[in-house]
DNA sequence: TTGCAGGTACGCT
DNA sequence: AGCGTACCTGCA
């Protein structure tokens, strides 16, 4: 078990924001939550962030929950703006994670599933049917595997991918071909190019990943519910297209566009906006 | 029951 | 260049 002290963080916020689809709430502030191979139950009291899990590595959990970055200087950044200053107050201690690429690369074109129970499910079928068993706290799960295989369209079916089988395919096919090798290393705008060439990746996918997977905090992935609460905000709640959109988010919260994307899907989906 | 939602590809104009 | 429809699945 490792003892982590938090900052403007809540652990609910941080893992119910839409970022994160491995995880299982056990009680209040405590859930299961799973990253690649690593299975934790994570427990919040106060400003302290308890782990117990398969890797208890503390720089990789300070990492992971981006505990060294300053959140209040990021928050008093979006104050200037008088609605960011309103949807600032749900979601103050969302923290943005620092997940695994591959499994953001996965998840993420699932995502384009529907609500996020079920992208949780083809998450969950696909890391049952090609990942390992481990067993910990009294508790069977399945880790999310290495990319390093490439499965056939009906063992993707299988996880309920639906059409996005062959989309998954395509990535995995590039993958083991070397085609995101050293992609950590690269320019944002060389990872997105990459990117966009897989079939089943466009604008929204692409940013999650490079938010989520790649740590490209400036990025914003303009879904369902950003655009509504983004119409209702800054347009009028007039129909507006996503290019729009993200040219008001650049001109309003860059460099900090990410998290300014989270805290306003997160006050969206609590529907006090 | 039908039909809709989710993001992208693809075919049409 | 922009628009409409297909893709698959679960759920109202």
């Amino acid at each position: 078990m490792i003892v982590l002290n938090t900052k403007n963080f809540s652990l609910s916020q941080t893992l119910e924001c839409g970022q994160i689809f491995r995880f299982e709430k056990i009680k209040e502030n405590e859930y299961f939550l799973q990253t690649r191979d690593i299975v934790a139950r994570v427990f919040q009291e106060n400003e302290k962030l308890y782990i117990e899990a398969t890797n208890e590595n503390i720089d990789f959990w300070k990492n992971f929950f981006d505990l060294d970055t300053n959140y209040s200087e990021i928050m008093n950044f979006f104050t200037k703006d008088e609605k960011m200053k309103e949807i600032i107050k749900y979601g103050c201690g969302i923290h943005i994670l620092r997940q695994d690429f591959e499994e953001m690369l996965i998840s993420f074109i699932m995502s384009q599933n529907k609500q996020i129970p079920q992208i949780k499910q083809c998450i969950n079928l696909f890391c049952e049917k090609y990942g390992e068993k481990i067993t910990v706290f009294d508790k069977v799960f399945s880790t999310f595997p290495k990319l390093n295989f490439t499965p056939t369209l009906e063992g993707l079916k299988e996880c309920k991918v639906g059409f996005r089988d062959k989309y998954i395919l395509d990535a995995m096919e590039k993958y083991n071909e070397g085609f995101f090798d050293g992609i950590k290393i690269l320019s944002e705008e060389e990872q997105r190019e990459k990117l966009l060439k897989i079939k089943g990746i466009g604008e929204k996918v692409c940013n999650c990943i490079l938010l989520f997977g790649l740590a490209r905090t400036n990025k914003f992935p303009v879904d369902v519910w950003i655009k509504k609460t983004m119409q209702k905000l800054y347009f009028d709640d007039k129909e507006t297209k996503n290019e729009i959109i993200m040219e008001k988010a650049k001109e309003l919260f860059s460099p900090y566009q990410g998290f300014a994307q989270q805290y306003i899907y997160f006050a969206g989906i609590m529907k006090k906006i």
